[in-house]
DNA sequence: CTGTTAGCGCATTCAC
DNA sequence: GTGAATGCGCTAACAG
């Protein structure tokens, strides 16, 4: 492969000039431009990013830290911090973690070897046991929770649930249940305080009973919803703390010929492009997934840059989706 | 930060042996590789990766083309690739092309640069336009289709597509509409191929007039499925080119209060969690999308280390899944 | 086993 | 505007 070496021989120029050609085009004269780019040609030069990259002492990388690829909420969140990284000039690096602690130390260490030159966290802040904040680990949480102790850009999740729980209520819920995330989770935290501050604006006492635990998978909202079934006192609604468990949990109710929203009112979080699609439509909350996404890149390219950011935390609007699965109670 | 020759002083050995007690601790005796591992962590040394890569030639990081994240069966592909990826000591860098012919070539030029070793390419080849493959750059297409001119990881898409019309057929259906992917796609045209096979088989004449188009998303499945409704001697049954469309189809009919699978038995493609919690759940073909992943990310790294691959076109097994969405012809 | 030396490809001084 | 010289941090000969 050829080298600048070789095409500052071929076209009688030094090692300087090409590279100035290359990167300052502004400080070379037009005869030696034309020279270079000719000897490019013909020798079909590409630069090694490589030597580029070691010399620059930047990647021009960012690792993206994902807890589960499949998840079409993060993967819309990829998708803005992928179209702001581009236009940065930047690539993005991929890092699944399954939850992994230690994949997850790896891929911080990206950072710290200098493979990468800042990172997007998608997983929420967990108090005491988080890889992040990392000195000399530049950082942004994107579609966190409260309290996150780095840069961040998320939406209000307390008053997202806050609101569908008013909305239940308005609609003459008062037993309302709920499908949660794992008990430890940030966003469980989180969505769970709105709904208690719901029930307490309407003078409703929050039951632990009606707190059903799922790991916001399609197959836990199922399961998790059983626990209702069997209830002498069923709710009469079901706040899920994402669509996949509503979805899961809308498909457990039919089998048990129990009608959406006829019986039970369910209600999602996310508002994933399938919520439309299932039967019944989904009422939800909107995340602007692609908006987090973009707004997290740029606070990240803005501490890349070394300029001091605004804010250091952005709460992004919301939107509570009113559809099919939820109704007036009976 | 630290470098290795501030290890070399701190430890009063040579920079080559702390060099060497890194990456080959065997060569080194115990004595001083004691003494460079008291110097690094005193110094809390971190190897400038970027440096190593310069120098040993490898990126260590290969490519994965996806033509859009945001797809269920991409992101399973992409847990395999990851997998094997991490377990071979390689970082995985996404590329979403979004289609852009721009962002591919971008893409395929990381390799060309340098910053990446490889690429696995998730979209089929299409003949003619495509990139790849491309000399001097290593590729592999995972769950592509037939025809791909480069090393390639796949099902039998032709036969996949045929077993799902010769079940149709058995079950009484002579009339079997399609909703297809774009016409030019690969995928299409594969598994119209396997449609008209198993309509030959049965002696069924091809319609074109059955077939509607739609782009694989949820939102042309519910679009394409009212070619269908409108027609005065209505198909019995749909065979719909992926999960998605024929969710969406499903809610489509569901509008027109036409009952799956009573009026109208509706097939997938792909076999997605949600197709299981979809109402009713879809009859679907199954692709082995992790093993699928894994297999690409194998056949890629032994091209990497210069080996020659046993085969470059590996067909995996892929299983039909018959749910509720389809049934005997009334 | 260890240290000295050289060089990877490029960008950036500094003279001219 | 240009070229010669230097060095980024590391690995890989080589000689000892």
């Amino acid at each position: 492969m050829a080298t600048i070496r070789d095409v500052s021989k071929e076209s009688g120029l030094s090692i300087a000039t090409v590279s100035r050609a290359i990167s300052n085009p502004e400080k070379v004269s037009r005869e030696s431009l034309k020279k270079v780019q000719k000897a490019i040609d013909k020798l079909q030069y590409q630069p090694n990013m490589l030597s580029q990259k070691f010399r620059n002492k930047r990647s021009n990388t960012i690792v993206i830290l994902v807890p589960n690829i499949s998840n079409l909420f993060f993967a819309k969140v990829i998708s803005g911090i992928e179209d702001v990284a581009q236009k940065n000039g930047y690539n993005v690096l991929l890092g699944d973690t399954r939850n992994s602690h230690q994949r997850t130390k790896d891929y911080v260490n990206l950072v710290e070897t200098r493979q990468a030159d800042g990172i997007i966290q998608l997983r929420p802040h967990y108090e005491g046991q988080s890889v992040l904040p990392c000195k000399n680990v530049l950082a942004v949480n994107a579609g966190g929770c409260e309290f996150t102790p780095y840069p961040s850009v998320r939406i209000d999740n307390v008053d997202a649930a806050e609101k569908v729980i008013s909305y239940l209520i308005d609609n003459g819920h008062k037993r309302i249940g709920v499908i949660s995330g794992m008990r430890d989770n940030p966003h469980t935290r989180d969505r769970l305080k709105g709904y208690k501050q719901g029930l307490a604006n309407a003078g409703i006492a929050f039951d632990d009973n009606l707190i059903a635990e799922g790991d916001f998978t399609l197959w836990s909202g199922m399961n998790a919803v059983q626990h209702f079934v069997q209830m002498p006192d069923r709710p009469s609604a079901i706040f899920c703390m994402n669509d996949e468990m509503a979805i899961g949990a809308i498909k457990g109710l039919k089998e048990k010929n129990i009608q959406v929203p006829g019986d039970i009112s369910i209600t999602g979080f996310d508002n994933l492009d399938v919520s439309n699609y299932c039967d019944p439509p989904l009422t939800t909350v909107s995340q602007p997934a692609i908006d987090i996404g973009e707004k997290a890149a740029e606070l990240l390219f803005q501490l890349i840059h070394g300029e001091e950011p605004a804010q250091t935390e952005y709460v992004m609007p919301h939107e509570f989706v009113v559809r099919q699965s939820s109704g007036i109670r009976k």
